[in-house]
RNA sequence: GCUGAAGUGGUGGAAUUGGUAGACACGUUGGACUUAAAAUCCAAUGGCCAUUUAGGCCGUGCGGGUUCAAGUCCCGCCUUCAGUACCA
């Protein structure tokens, strides 16, 4: 019997799934699992998309399925659950064209996603199975979405609080008194003054407090996605789906005030074994500097300019302001002079798209409003200017310039002729300016003079908070998130408006589910696609969702058109997953106790910035009101690497003859270096057209072509390149081969459907196996590196697998055919040298996330026991357990053909005896003079004075190359550091 | 520009705390088996020199340094990739 992968694996897949083997127990455990620990690992769950999963998807799950299953025979008590984030702006742009509904496309998405994923293996307890699109899932996102807008930051505790807690404060001592993470529109109120506010004006107050709040903002409005988007949703000014272009807007939306958490998030950080440049991007998100708040007068005017900057130090230097265009205080202050050059410097600069504006950063614009502020400690008159090089988003939208200081504000002050005064001891400036806090000592500055930057920073705020007009103050790049979004195929808000104030429907009555449409897009007004629905409205007398034209605003009121973004089911579902069946709770306490986080996270870095942050931000707020018992919701989190796919090229010729041709001449790549061998080549093909060529001339485009018409010599298969309906608009084109073989050349790309550069793991598993696809994605490189797929090597884990299989089965003397053939005769000292160095490697290795190097691992040792014709089970048996987390079938298979009835799965992993990897040699660590180390592999059986003698000589040989007399040779006995055969 | 990661054969990649560089695999070459192919097995495979044998020299991006010993540690460069970018 050879080794039969399809039928091995179809077999055990299904027992796994009729056994239940990996569904995970809640507590409280009974019978063997009783009193284990847990281990909780995770993926990050997939966007089911209608293209399928190719052979790069499945890395980060094999790798999470490898550790889960070794965590398991390890004796934890494993949870290893798997979902779908199945709302998404696909699945809808595909309902936009065709009508069909996005639950169904979803649907038949997920359902192909399961079929691909279960070819592989995987150890995924689906009886957890979570979609962020179902309502049973989304009534929980509702839900947090109630908690948060019930909830405040107090910033004193520093940690979210209820909203009763605020309005009693309220109503006992106003809002003056209070240290909150707010609007900074809020307006001050006494007790007195609470008290006697309407609900309305009361709820007005509330919501500049909430940790979720409606607000009129700037946003990022995608024109042709009809939608707002996050900043991290924008990649280089254009959306990141499509890569449209994106406008600034004002509209009223749901904000989360993530920026409360700014702080925590970043400390937070250092509590958690995440990757460093995943850490280093959340921090550079968040964006933390020190620096000043400092007020400017304007002169003869009542207004004031807050500005943020890093470099109090500098504050004589000021020789200028500039405001971004969009600041509020542009149209207060503008000169009637003025007014007609600023007006058309905004109108300007509000047509350019923000992307226009980060290309194009070196142009230096701006315009003098004809106003003056003073400065604070000179009270000289400063000019005010508006500039696009300040952004409205980022500070205060206003900066104190100091060109001597700072190179943006050089530059603006050189091109509009602005004085630029130098405030730096022996420093030129003539040609830029001086940035380096380092070596300063300033001068020319009243108090701050001959000091550095650090103790003039200090000096410059104690001054600023003396005469009131500036303090400390540490500045965060994050802003808060925008959580509306004009979308159909998101989760619905749980909110209905009395009086244009947002109201939350009480969660008994969770979940509001989607309402049915005729159509997914905005309406004709503009409003969003749930603007389309007849049956949105909010009954308060019998909560439930009635029809649109019973709204009276007295009981029947409207519901929110918008809908949720994609990262908000995203931000809790691991916790979900504890207990993901409760209708009562969103997880039982039990639960949520004895699973706490998960401690092992693998997902791509893409999404660092996004679904980690804002799921960190929502665990940190449930936290904080009681509902999770940990601050970080993923101990240890590894991003694997992207698997790339290897495009092939044919490459085609343009003669540039003058004549007008539609036919395609595509040339073998192996001839384009050589000129005049191309030539050549192309005489004849010439000829035929009654033209001379002239090579500088011809132009050479390459075509992605189909791998899957490609053979391992990146030899085109030209019959079945003419016969592929892709290409049929070229089946008459000519080839121009060498050799007789058309050539095509390959690049590394991202594997997509569009470059015809995509693996499928299925074909994989139908060709080799799931065992072998698995042990290839492992052994192709370091889980956390980014990799090229390469077929061609994948016969040689294959072939692994074989020789596995064959060490089981062709009995080594006197047999005859495959027949099963372990024994119980006692293990050699070779085979237990090769078992426990086995086991030492592959347990350090697995600890360590080198998955690829178990591989090899696997592979030496079988090739050792196959040629010391081992057969023992004592040997075989343990082997096994060792290689199953990485091969589960054939494993499984062997087990049951050596008697067992039970899943490899709950097999014991076998314990390291270091004993049989010592037979005559042993290495001591050596020290000189107690300074120098060095190991001496030595006969185990010499005396210590043997060693010291051995190991003088070997030091004496030592010393005379380098000609110098030998040392002193402490020998330190006993550790066994390694051991070599 | 800033931040981070990484540079090792023809290729993917190994190499504990500094301790025989190139494990393992692909590819290539030669051989066995076969009518043939596939499959399988065996051997060789960093470069150069020597080859009757023994062996020798050079080699981990470049240039220095520390050390008995450096792919690994230190200093200075170069290159590539990733993230981020007018952040005051």
């Amino acid at each position: 019997m050879s080794y039969n992968f399809r039928e091995i694996e179809a077999k055990w897949q299904q027992y796994w799934k009729d056994n239940t083997t990996f569904v995970a127990k809640n507590p409280p455990l009974s019978g063997e699992m009783e009193g284990a620990p847990k281990y909780y690992v995770l993926d990050m769950f997939p966007y089911p998309s209608g293209a399928g999963l190719h052979v790069g998807h499945p890395l980060g799950y094999i790798a999470s399925d490898i550790y889960a299953r070794y965590k398991r025979h390890k004796g934890f008590n494993v949870l290893h659950p798997q979902g779908y984030d199945s709302f998404g702006l696909p699945a809808e742009q595909y309902a936009i064209q065709t009508g069909q509904h996005p639950a169904i496309t979803t649907q038949q998405n997920i359902a192909r996603y399961r079929e691909q994923l279960d070819k592989i293996g995987f150890s995924f307890d689906w009886s957890r199975e979570v979609r962020t699109s179902d309502p049973k899932f989304y009534k929980w996102t509702q839900w947090i979405f109630i908690q948060l807008f019930n909830s405040w930051y107090d910033a004193t505790e520093d940690k979210a609080r209820s909203i009763n807690d605020l309005e009693a404060i309220f109503s006992a001592e106003g809002n003056a008194t209070i240290n909150a993470v707010c609007d900074e529109d809020v307006i001050q109120c006494t007790a007195e003054e609470w008290n006697a506010f309407s609900s309305k004006e009361k709820q007005e107050v509330l919501l500049k407090y909430r940790l979720t709040y409606l607000a009129e903002t700037e946003v990022n409005w995608c024109p042709k996605l009809g939608t707002v988007l996050a900043n991290d949703e924008i990649v280089n000014g254009v959306s990141e789906r499509g890569g449209y272009p994106v406008l600034r807007k004002k509209m009223t939306q749901w904000s989360m005030r993530i920026s409360a958490y700014a702080q925590r998030l970043l400390d937070g950080l250092d509590t958690i074994d995440w990757p460093q440049p995943l850490k280093d991007s959340q921090t550079n998100w968040i964006g933390r500097s020190e620096g000043a708040s400092v007020e400017f007068r304007i002169q003869n005017s009542e207004f004031k300019i807050e500005v943020f900057t890093t470099r109090p130090d500098t504050i004589f230097g000021v020789s200028f302001m500039t405001l971004a265009p969009e600041h509020e205080l542009v149209q207060k202050i503008t000169t009637s002079v003025q007014k007609a050059e600023v007006d058309a410097y905004i109108e300007a600069t509000a047509k350019r798209s923000e992307r226009e504006r980060m290309a194009d950063v070196k142009t230096i614009s701006g315009a003098f409003t004809g106003a003056y502020a003073e400065h604070p400690f000179t009270k000289e008159p400063i000019p005010i200017w508006i500039g696009d090089y300040v952004l409205a988003g980022y500070g205060t939208g206003a900066v104190m310039a100091v060109p001597c200081g700072d190179q943006r504000d050089y530059d603006f002050a050189k091109h509009f002729d602005i004085a630029i005064p130098n405030i730096f001891e022996g420093v030129d400036i003539s040609e830029a300016a001086f940035a380096d806090k380092e070596h300063t000592i300033i001068a020319n500055s009243d108090f701050l003079n001959g000091l550095n930057y650090k103790k003039a920073t200090k000096r410059a705020i104690y001054e600023l908070e003396q005469i009131d007009q500036g303090k400390g103050k540490i500045n965060y790049r994050l802003r808060d998130a925008v959580f509306s979004r004009q979308r159909y195929w998101g989760e619905p808000f749980p909110v209905y408006y009395v009086d244009g104030m947002p109201q939350m429907i009480e969660a008994k009555y969770l979940p509001i589910e989607l309402p049915e449409v005729e159509k997914y897009l905005p309406t004709e007004s503009g409003e969003p696609p749930l603007g389309r629905a007849d049956v949105w409205a909010w009954d308060t007398k019998n909560n439930k969702v009635v029809a649109n034209d019973l709204i009276d605003h007295n009981s029947v009121f409207p519901l929110e058109l918008n809908t949720m973004p994609g990262w908000a089911g995203s931000s809790y579902y691991f916790n979900r997953y504890m207990d993901p069946h409760n209708e009562d709770e969103i997880f039982s306490q039990e639960a949520i106790v004895y699973w706490k986080e998960v401690d092992l996270y693998i997902g791509g870095s893409e999404h660092a910035t996004g679904h980690l942050l804002y799921a960190r931000f929502w665990q940190k707020f449930l936290f904080d009101r009681g509902i999770v018992p940990v601050e970080e919701f993923a101990k240890k989190l590894i991003n694997q690497g992207m698997i790339l796919g290897t495009s092939a090229f044919m490459h085609r010729v343009f003669l540039n003859t003058g004549l007008q041709t539609d036919e395609a001449i595509f040339i073998s790549a192996d001839l384009l270096e050589n000129d005049s061998e191309l030539k050549e080549r192309l005489v004849h093909l010439t000829q035929k057209r009654g033209v001379d060529i002239d090579i500088s001339k011809i132009n050479i485009m390459p075509l992605h072509v189909d791998v899957t018409l490609i053979n391992s010599s990146n030899e085109l298969d030209i019959e079945g390149f003419k016969l592929d309906n892709k290409y049929k608009h070229l089946k008459d084109a000519d080839f121009v081969l060498n050799g007789g073989k058309y050539i095509v050349s390959r690049e590394v790309e991202k594997m997509s459907k569009s470059k015809y550069n995509v693996v499928n793991p299925d074909d994989i598993c139908d060709d080799y196996g799931a065992d072998t696809l698995r042990l290839y994605e492992m052994f192709l490189g370091p889980l956390e590196q980014a990799k090229p797929w390469n077929t061609a090597g994948i016969t040689g884990v294959h072939s692994f697998l074989k020789k596995l299989w064959k060490l089981y089965h062709s009995p080594f003397e006197g047999g005859q055919g495959d027949v099963f053939n372990v024994s119980d005769a006692e293990p050699t000292k070779d085979n237990l040298k090769t078992l426990h160095k086995t086991i030492k490697k592959v347990e350090e290795d697995i600890e360590n996330f080198s998955f690829n190097t178990s591989v090899s691992t696997f592979m030496i040792a079988v090739n050792e026991l196959t040629a010391q014709k081992c057969n023992a089970r004592a040997i075989l048996e343990p082997l096994l357990v060792l290689i199953s987390p990485y091969a589960p079938h054939i494993a499984e298979e062997l087990w049951q053909k050596l008697g067992h009835n039970e899943s490899i799965a709950t097999a014991a992993f076998p314990v390291f005896e270091a004993q049989h990897l010592v037979e005559s040699t042993k290495q001591y660590p050596i020290s000189f003079n107690g300074k120098m180390r060095f190991t001496l592999e030595l006969s185990l059986d010499l005396s210590k004075e043997e060693i010291e003698a051995a190991v003088m000589a070997h030091e004496k040989t030592q010393q005379q190359l380098a000609g110098r007399e030998p040392k002193k040779v402490i020998v330190v006995p006993g550790k066994i550091v390694n051991v070599v055969g």
